[in-house]
DNA sequence: TTCTTTGTTCCGGA
DNA sequence: GTCCGGAACAAAGA
């Protein structure tokens, strides 16, 4: 569920929080993540400081001292609360469903100085955390193969034209390609050709370039605004009591099956298909 | 009990 | 060797 732009907001949140403090304790309630945590390699991250935060596609990654980085992916249901000395729980995450089983899926939680917690939350326990030495991020394999930052300069009208000679792919399987672009997801590729009035299941040959260049600077607008809503969303958000979050709200097309279409003057409604196993929806009147 | 959800990886066919 | 699509996998709730 987390794709770039909710990773970029924790990302934030996380650098508001929890820079500079020092990592007293580690508490480990389940192992079993998307792979194994190893105890031991969690326990010496005490006295650990954190000194910076950044962002790689849906990566989190977590800069200590003394040369260790904590990489973070959330999954599909992972999340970060913050506690306070006042016991007072910010949300740093979406999943909008099933918080009152907050405690049960609490597997990690960091103890800092100035009574500060951070506790990773994952009901289906497809995220993980790995711990790795900052100079060896260059050959983790989860970051070797990835294709540029879609808000980055690198992904252009050009880069995505070469990229894409002589492939015989649909649209869609292109943009959740992570190789080819890092970072979007099912959600976001729904929303991003919706908005480009492009068929998911159109193959890329036959995209042409005035469409691209739209599509290109329609993704990068769509991301940029969802951060910018998500931030806002997460503002809002006082506690972990079941309340939901706004972001949902924000979808044009996905998850609307049956539902007038949102642009002007178009009755259509929109229909469900799948592509390569994912949920697919789209306009068949606005998308050609 | 079966279906759904996701990103990632693997495998077979072209 | 490369490309592409389909399936498998992780877990849990409805």
């Amino acid at each position: 569920m987390p794709e770039l732009p909710e990773v970029e907001v924790v990302k934030r949140s996380l650098q508001r929080d929890i820079i500079n403090l020092t990592i007293k304790n580690v508490e480990i309630n389940n192992v079993n993540l998307r792979y194994k945590v190893k105890k031991k390699e969690f326990y010496k991250l005490v006295k650990n400081k954190v000194i910076s935060i950044k962002r790689r596609s849906k990566y989190l990654l977590i800069n200590l001292s003394g040369q260790i980085t904590i990489i973070v992916h959330l999954g599909m249901t992972g999340k970060f609360f913050i506690e306070n000395s006042k016991k007072k729980i910010k949300k740093l995450s979406f999943y909008y469903e099933l918080d009152n089983k907050k405690k049960k899926h609490d597997h990690l939680i960091f103890k800092f100085n100035k009574n500060i917690k951070l506790i990773y939350n994952d009901v289906r326990r497809f995220g993980f955390i790995k711990i790795i030495k900052t100079a060896e991020i260059i050959n983790i394999s989860h970051l070797k193969s990835l294709g540029p930052e879609p808000m980055s300069d690198n992904f252009n009208s050009k880069y995505f034209i070469n990229y894409i000679i002589n492939k015989n792919r649909t649209i869609k399987d292109l943009l959740m390609d992570q190789k080819f672009v890092a970072g979007l997801g099912n959600i976001y590729v729904n929303e991003i050709l919706f908005l480009s009035n492009i068929m998911p299941q159109k193959k890329i040959k036959y995209i042409a370039k005035k469409s691209i260049d739209k599509l290109i600077i329609n993704t990068k607008e769509i991301l940029k605004k969802s951060i910018s809503l998500g931030g806002s969303s997460i503002k809002d958000f006082k506690d972990g009591t079941g309340k939901k979050g706004n972001f949902q709200h924000k979808f044009k097309v996905y998850g609307r099956e049956g539902s007038v279409c949102a642009k002007n003057k178009c009755k259509s409604l929109i229909k469900k298909t799948y592509i390569s196993n994912r949920a697919t929806y789209y306009c068949h009147s606005c998308q050609k």
